[in-house]
DNA sequence: CTGTTAGCGCATTCAT
DNA sequence: ATGAATGCGCTAACAG
């Protein structure tokens, strides 16, 4: 059986020191309001008893708990760790936790988890909400929060725009002479797919190249295996795909077909979620997931401390990372 | 300006209801102890008053606050989500939330946290601790812990057992007609990595297969890639990598030099996180990390049910998934 | 600068 | 079955 430690509290401490548990308790709070030598004679009776403040009582106390929730879609999507590690990176920065949600793309779950952690939890972001826009405003009522990738008028935002990204992809393209594309298109109900779709189409007939969409349905590896029959039927030189798993799935499907990449045909993604992960090394549309983690935070932070909602829209540009999948058409 | 809704706390709902704040606080933890016609008072004022149980104060007053931390060395390695995604499923069930930490594979990283968790989590489950045996311990002293892959006596513990994979995987090889394997090991202070290649060292030595070890450091993509010219120095013609990541490193590597696999090289991996997703279809270790993360939860509740530590030992078989990067050297 | 006094919101004796 | 009183550990006025 092991031992554990009791908690010792600040008046056990205050005792030891010879002083009131006040003082005790600005020591660690408000080393500045106290006389230098009763802090460092607090601070040795504190270490020497193994004090270590009580994080609940403190919050009950001051009604700030030091903890920021994030609710994210699916954890195991590639596209959402980077944005918790960044996110759990700036909470640190302020020593604050993090209270991770993951809702299986599920709203109901979703709306379970913000309930459960309001309460626990000084701010929210979340990323990628299911939530309807009314359920949205109903828990900003509550509390602070910030969205990612939701636009939402009046609520602190931060945006990740891989239209940019996608306009410079086509761009890429038409300057390496590929006269018609292919658009492999996600989730119709995605707003980063119409955004995306759209700024294919846009690009492209600025550019006079012809644009033809094959559908993937789910962002998936084998959504685009399988529709490398399609894409070939086309008769276009080069595709850009959703997402970086339809691409990879479709870079697979292409050397099963023996179609060399990017010798016969180029290839783009989006996201950029495999780095440079995939042989030959996917050209993809940067992801900004992690400066999006980062930034709303940060953002959530600010609200906290400022006790003010600024109507804030951050966009993130997304650009073009040119690897090995493109080339120009034979 | 949003507005947000302000505490109403058991005082009001009590003076609402025309009882005393002990009764109402009783209809939401034991309404057993009142009567029925009470309790539904209570709970209808409760209701239209828009009460809200304050969790910070219910912790202060009974020490219990219904959350479990869950750290992890790298999230963004995909061997953790689905690990994290079961625990929290599992939490979840028993109303615990899950405080997720992350250590970049730093264990001062993951000692502070550790520190910052205790106070507001009842437990932890620590997974591929980078942590020495002499922390661990001293952080079990102060709280319970439950171990994903780390083997410490009196500490419950879920091992996954990738020695009998591995076993497999050298055997498999050995029958493709492999007299010399290498092993591209992952970080030393990994449990998983000494089990992995103490067990590639024992099967190999028994079906008299030569052995090599190059290190690779980091379990990741660029170590593995990097690990590619010491592998093919050392006159093997096949390896078997740490994990998933470092094995698709070390493939895109090959390919690089123009070694093809299985052709002239045969490759095997580790925990099976990609999935078909390489091409080749990359030939593999299985991984439970689900099952971890779902039973290491399990058993931190139920200790922290029943107020006492067993020694719990929970081994997780492997066996390995024969793919395309296999096959008899020419 | 430091001690005294009240709470924070709830659970839990102890009465009744 | 219910009310009154006390305390969880700490912070925050308010004094001095």
């Amino acid at each position: 059986m092991i031992k554990r430690a009791k908690g010792v509290t600040i008046s056990q401490v205050a005792e030891a020191a010879g002083v009131a548990r006040s003082s005790v308790s600005r020591a660690f709070t408000r080393p500045d309001m106290l006389s230098p030598e009763t802090v460092t004679r607090i601070m040795k009776a504190a270490e020497a008893l193994g004090y270590v403040p009580n994080h609940t009582a403190r919050a009950l106390s001051t009604g700030r708990h030091g903890n920021v929730g994030l609710i994210v879609p699916d954890i195991a999507n590639p596209f959402f760790p980077p944005m918790i590690q960044a996110a759990q990176i700036e909470a640190d920065r302020s020593d604050f936790c993090i209270f991770l949600g993951n809702t299986e793309e599920n709203p109901k779950q979703e709306d379970k988890l913000v309930s459960r952690f309001a309460g626990q939890v000084e701010g929210l972001v979340l990323a990628s909400s299911r939530l309807s826009d009314e359920r949205i405003r109903a828990h900003a009522g509550q509390l602070p929060l910030v969205l990612i990738n939701r636009d939402l008028d009046g609520i602190p935002r931060v945006l990740i725009d891989s239209g940019s990204g996608v306009r410079e992809a086509v761009e890429h393209l038409a300057r390496l002479g590929h006269g018609k594309i292919v658009y492999v298109s996600g989730p119709s109900t995605s707003w980063s797919n119409k955004q995306r779709r759209s700024a294919v189409r846009a690009a492209a007939s600025s550019l006079e190249v012809q644009v033809e969409t094959v559908p993937a349905v789910l962002p998936s590896y084998n959504s685009g295996r399988n529709a490398v029959g399609a894409i070939l039927a086309t008769g276009a030189t080069a595709a850009i795909a959703f997402d970086d798993l339809t691409a990879q799935g479709v870079l697979a499907g292409l050397a099963e077909k023996h179609v060399s990449v990017p010798g016969d045909f180029s290839l783009i993604g989006c996201d950029d979620v495999l780095g440079a992960m995939t042989y030959p090394a996917l050209t993809s549309v940067s992801n900004r997931s992690m400066e999006a983690g980062r930034v709303a935070v940060s953002l959530l932070l600010d609200m906290l401390q400022s006790r003010a909602i600024r109507d804030v829209r951050y966009v993130l540009e997304t650009h073009l990372v040119v690897r090995n999948t493109t080339a120009a058409p034979r």
